[in-house]
DNA sequence: TTTGAGTTGTTATACCATAACAAAATTATA
DNA sequence: TATAATTTTGTTATGGTATAACAACTCAAA
């Protein structure tokens, strides 16, 4: 299992962060650059910077606040120049799309070809990306047995996560209303 | 392993059945009305007709598509009308939600509570859901070491299904061009 | 028969995603 | 360097998915 973000646990927006995050973003952007070096792909601005403001947020990022934040900074703000710059990243494996959710997500793991799982909170939609080979395995064997040629995996669990659950146990042992 | 619609391994949209289809949708709806009937929930005319319609497609239904069938019969055309119709046989457990291609398959085993997984062709479209309880179970787990509350799971594996694998082989195989 | 809960009708809007073609920038080639 | 080929971006338009908000209706219990 590894946490997405390791600050990613908060219960609400404003959370103060406990670790510098800009250390997280400038990894991945390395990580962005060298890869695409190697693959001979391109990281231009828009893609560069579509990249960094995915992971500037603290929650799966929708296209459309993607492009938000993009026009706000003078790129072009009609809906292809976000599609074109998600395409890309999700092609490089740079980042994830949560299907659930419809938003999209830095994966700190680009380097190494895999398979996004994903734990999200129903309560404060944080989103944990986790890796677990036996389930890989089991899912792939399973598909063989039916002649089943496995290409892609949508795996999304949602719940309750530990913060979250402790938080409502507190609330109830303290006798909180509502 | 549950093949969804046994008579679902067709490539094209023509395929001729090879059961009585019918049979199929009469237990449905059958295991619906019991299943209404003891939790004290409404079957009304548009979210039988709607459960009807999402087991008469042959793939997994489009909200709008099956708002367009409901609009043929009289019913009224505004989205709301379908969305409240899915929204109930969800919460029922009649119907499941695939995200990834945000459409709406029947359940065949909606008597149990399970959740869906579902294997998807990419390239006949055909949908299968199968149960696997190892991996239920390897879920819950995992997500448990985290102090992570599962509540829900989507499951969706994408790739080629053996008939349309064999297909692909054959074509190969006689050498079509394309 | 009134009351209240649940359901449906209706209008409007928000959000998610792609098609199609023109223009510009980049890279490869001559 | 000039030219051509390729990739990327700009622009307009459209299609697909889903919900908000409030009014009207239905049905069953009190
Ligand atoms: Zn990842
Ligand atoms: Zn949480
Ligand atoms: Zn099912
Ligand atoms: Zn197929």
């Amino acid at each position: 299992m590894t946490k997405q973000h390791s600050h990613q646990h908060g219960h609400d927006a404003d959370h103060v962060h406990d670790h510098n995050h800009n250390h997280c973003i400038d990894t991945a952007l390395a990580t962005a650059e060298t890869l695409c070096l190697e693959q001979g792909q391109r990281l231009t601005k828009v893609r560069r910077r579509a990249l960094e403001l995915i992971w500037e947020s603290h929650r799966p990022l929708g296209a459309y606040q993607l492009l938000a934040k993009l026009a706000e900074e003078g790129f072009n703000s009609a809906p292809p120049t976000v599609y074109r710059a998600l395409d890309f990243l999700l092609a490089a494996g740079l980042i994830h799309k949560v299907e659930s959710m419809n938003a999209y997500l830095g994966c700190a793991h680009a380097d190494r070809a895999h398979k996004g799982y994903f734990l999200i909170c129903d309560e404060c939609h944080n989103v944990m990306e986790f890796d677990y080979q036996d389930i890989h395995a089991a899912l792939i064997a399973k598909a063989a047995k039916q002649g089943f040629e496995l290409r892609a995996e949508t795996i999304e669990l949602t719940g309750l996560c530990a913060d979250c659950k402790a938080q409502a146990t507190d609330a109830h042992a303290v006798g909180t209303s509502a």
